[in-house]
DNA sequence: CGAACAAGCGGAGGAGCCTCCGTTTAAAGG
DNA sequence: CCTTTAAACGGAGGCTCCTCCGCTTGTTCG
């Protein structure tokens, strides 16, 4: 008889009202906007401002500057691991495969000038890296086996040892061509995976 | 020709004025008084009025909240180390030893509620907690020492491994008892060192 | 359809943050 | 002593945080 006490907001909850939903959807979207522009301390009352709701609203669904962080960063992994489908469903393996790293790295830009809060985040909720570190492997596989499967990429490597190269990128230096180097490693790494038609 | 460039403030500061002094020591011991009270995160404004200077000489002095704690921090655990040798001068050794180690249990109560700001400071400034090591150490190799010399206590341990032994209370979980225990601790550690007269 | 009643909304208000700059004053030189 | 002047002061002002509570509106039920 343990409490089922998870701290994770998924199925379970009370209904919200259709306006309160609108509300809190359009939040979510304008905060991750606003974090991506400005940082972990963009101002919340101009994300309410942006989003057209009072900041009651937003202190009402998200009493915490931290309860929106998280909610901000759990639903952008969502939506990047949901993207591995999609660009299968459109492209080629391999070719989904390319797009996607370097959407990863769009991601990881945007997530740069709060490393240090989500670090505190993480701290102090480790599940959240943990679930992260899941869904991402999760996409990533699915991702490469189509790859493999279809012949156009080596066999021999698991989705984790590619994602940890691809983990090099939080290494770069915080300079102005961060993205330019970025983008040259998951060039690199692709060209490292692919099986080459003989020369 | 290595610059010299120690981000520690001892010597060479260019000689504030004697009102410019008088405020900064005012506003550290108010400081003190106020983050050991209400956390890390006590009111700025209050500390100023407190310490009966303007928010701005505050400001001058301690351009961040972080400075402010750092600065803190440093005199307390210098304050602590001093103690070492008053205590010597006045004690027996083994009696000087023993009050140290609950005058530290006092210092890291204190502490209490200011720990994840002090791990925070701790990441982005390593050499702060490097220092602090150092300074306490050799405040208690000095108490260790003198006991040992003076035949009170056994010889076979070393200041750091005594003084990881007290780290313990850190690790002790918190709840109103936390002094009572972290006393505790001490008189174990202390008879445990302590040569006995045979029964 | 129309009440009625939560659920949800929003913004005023009190407190804190930090900057900026006009005013005061310690200290050096005559 | 008295000037002079740069160092130091202080608090108003603009902005953000977060709470509290009277008002609005989606939803349900007759």
């Amino acid at each position: 008889m343990v409490p089922k006490e998870h701290s994770s907001q998924s199925e379970d909850r009370p209904k919200l009202r259709a306006d309160a939903q609108r509300n809190r959807a359009k939040l979510v979207q304008v905060a991750s906007q606003a974090f991506a522009d400005r940082g972990a301390d963009a101002s919340l009352e101009e994300i309410a401002r942006r989003a057209g709701v009072g900041i009651g609203t937003l202190y009402r669904h998200f009493p915490t500057r931290e309860h929106l962080v998280e909610v901000v960063y759990r639903r952008e992994l969502e939506l990047l691991a949901g993207a591995a489908s999609e660009l299968l469903a459109d492209n080629a393996p391999d070719i989904a495969l390319d797009k996607w790293m370097h959407r990863f790295v769009s991601y990881m830009a945007a997530k740069r000038g709060m490393a240090s809060s989500l670090k505190l985040l993480f701290t102090s909720n480790s599940a959240l890296f943990a679930d992260g570190t899941t869904v991402i492997t999760a996409a990533f596989d699915q991702l490469l086996r189509a790859a493999i499967n279809a012949g156009t990429v080596k066999d021999d490597l698991e989705a984790s040892d590619v994602l940890y190269t691809l983990f090099a990128i939080y290494a770069i230096p915080d300079a102005p061509d961060w993205r330019e180097r970025a983008h040259k490693i998951v060039r690199l790494i692709m060209d490292g995976l692919r099986i080459r038609p003989k020369a």
